[in-house]
DNA sequence: ATATAAATTTTACGCGCGTAAATTTTTTTT
DNA sequence: AAAAAAAATTTACGCGCGTAAAATTTATAT
């Protein structure tokens, strides 16, 4: 590597015998330019260390090379794994993906979206707050911007819904604690923040009628997004209260369930399905703390890898398609059960 | 607001009836045009709804008004937490924060740095990897780019560092179970990653040391940042291992404790300071979970706030002297014992 | 009212690159 | 080998804004 201090593209084009127009076509796309030329201008970049300037470049292409991402609620590591999946997908594809987390804020994600329509972005990745979205606003946006929703879907809006499969989720955790012990009472919040909630609600009592069994749901008070803390305060009004029809519990989401076992464990009850345990608890998501909550929890996992890549995919198509679809397309990914100690 | 769409400063100059220049010293800095001059521009800008592109301001500006945020993992909430707090401050000042995850890995964190380059940003506030960084890639960019170290500190790099004093944290907690039982026995991976783990043992044996007490540390095998696996995997060793020189263990992080409790779960081994319990755990950090653990851990915290709000600080007065300072400086914030069940 | 200072406007240039059109060179085809 | 096609080059313009210098207007001080 050289120690000249390469200044734009024009300098580098000097030093290395090839017009800047060239340049500038192999930087767009490297294959567009003869092999040969390419090796010359690869061989050139060895030795001087040029990078071209990213705003000169995404103020005059019709497009950028820019990707928005933009998650609810990034102090959840759901979120923050899945964030890393999608950025490295995008990165491998040639990409810049900045991450935006909207903190379960509405305001602030009214403002993410603000910001992300002056980087004039080929694309936008965006897991929506759900219930605590605008609505119009995020239709406004989806309408500039070619965007694919993800996890979160909101009807109709956008060119694309990538997510999990609720009924999947549901079906197996219901389906397996039928099978091996009482049949599961559904614990979530009264108002969820996210769209998932409803649908698993939705799926749970569908479920159990089509088995033969009378649903019963547990709501439970709380706002935002300390689900854990309010999963806590559920249970001890729960398990404190009248007597539940049911030893077994399936919280709508890891979360409520990780405040769920500290308050049976505060409570002295023991948690499991094992010999001399008065509950069972089981839940959805296989969020990375899952295996290490007392006792480790029975939940139901996304697809991780398939709902990120698919819905990487799924803009990249769209991007290419010129940012609009024929017709919106929804993708659900199936769960995979996963047995462990609680339930 | 009007319908018109504006296409440049030009177009909106002509429409709110100023000078373009001067329409850019407004965007620049409000305050540098005269008060009258400033209420034409904001009416128009009801009116118009304009924004400046992004991309030419930044080209031609001496000093973007960007700002780049690196965590070492986004995954684990404290750095989401920290990065939200970091986040919604430099917004507040007016700049505009981009937040980027190193996921643990070198060679991302170099990537990072290299991409930053090309943002021109104002100043980076960087929580490095630790001992997986590279460190003289680090020098180089933080000779490059005006950079402010937080949480992790890296000897001799970068312009400051803001984190919390390691010291203090194991002080605390050494004191309380000195006080209240069995000497703690220090537990930590053998080659930890982060450069506080060092300090927090060292300030263990220290402590220990000045209290006429024999230090006893515990270091287990592991690599990477699954540290909740690498704790419990850990602590089985030593649970099933020989007798413990004390029945009360001190984590050097949350994470390791989590784990650390759910293995004593696994085992049957009761964990608190109550009548029945077999040992006591405490560690550092305070973890957005570590209040959901069973039982619930005894920690102690960071000063988040202060420590988020100083970083802040020392970068914005960074970036007004110019990008350097005198003399490198270190500031420590002391921690906050917090009294839970585990210890 | 006059002098002085401050703010604004005019004018003009440049940032680093994308991109289009016309021309030349190189490669492929017959 | 000549003709056709493909790639590269030359030339030239524009993107939207920052910014500097000089001229003009406006505000403040005496």
């Amino acid at each position: 590597m050289d120690g000249t201090k390469i200044k734009n593209m024009e300098e580098f084009a000097a030093l290395s015998g090839i017009s800047r127009p060239t340049i500038s076509k192999y930087f767009n796309d490297p294959d567009s330019v003869r092999p040969k030329t390419r090796e010359r201008i690869e061989e050139a970049l060895e030795r001087y260390d040029y990078r071209p300037n990213i705003f000169a470049i995404n103020q005059n292409r019709k497009m950028t090379k820019n990707i928005g991402i933009v998650v609810p609620y990034l102090a959840d590591p759901f979120f923050g794994e899945i964030a890393r999946n999608i950025e490295q997908r995008c990165i491998d594809a040639g990409y810049r993906p900045t991450l935006f987390s909207s903190h379960g804020e509405r305001d602030l994600e009214i403002d993410i979206l603000d910001s992300l329509r002056s980087l004039k972005p080929a694309g936008v990745l965006l897991a929506p707050l759900g219930r605590a979205s605008d609505r119009s606003k995020i239709e406004d946006f989806c309408n500039e911007v070619p965007t694919v929703l993800f996890d979160s879907n909101i009807d109709g809006v956008g060119e694309a819904f990538v997510g999990s499969d609720n009924f999947s989720f549901v079906s197996q955790s219901v389906d397996y604690l039928m099978d091996s012990g009482e049949p599961p009472v559904f614990f979530e919040m009264r108002n969820p923040a996210n769209p998932n909630a409803n649908k698993r609600r939705a799926a749970y009592i569908q479920k159990m009628e089509s088995m033969g069994q009378t649903p019963h749901v547990l709501k439970i008070e709380g706002e935002g997004w300390a689900f854990e803390e309010i999963g806590r305060q559920g249970a001890f009004e729960v398990l404190d209260g009248k007597a539940l029809p049911s030893d077994t519990i399936l919280c709508s989401n890891d979360r409520l369930a990780i405040g769920f076992l500290a308050a049976c464990y505060e409570r002295g009850i023991r948690v499991g399905r094992t010999e001399g345990c008065a509950m069972r608890v089981a839940s959805h998501d296989d969020h990375p703390f899952s295996k290490f909550t007392c006792p480790s929890l029975t939940t139901v996992a996304h697809d991780y890898d398939s709902v990120a890549g698919h819905s990487v995919e799924t803009l990249f198509s769209l991007i290419e398609s010129g940012g609009k679809f024929r017709a919106r397309t929804e993708t659900l990914y199936p769960a995979r059960f996963i047995l462990r100690a609680s339930a």
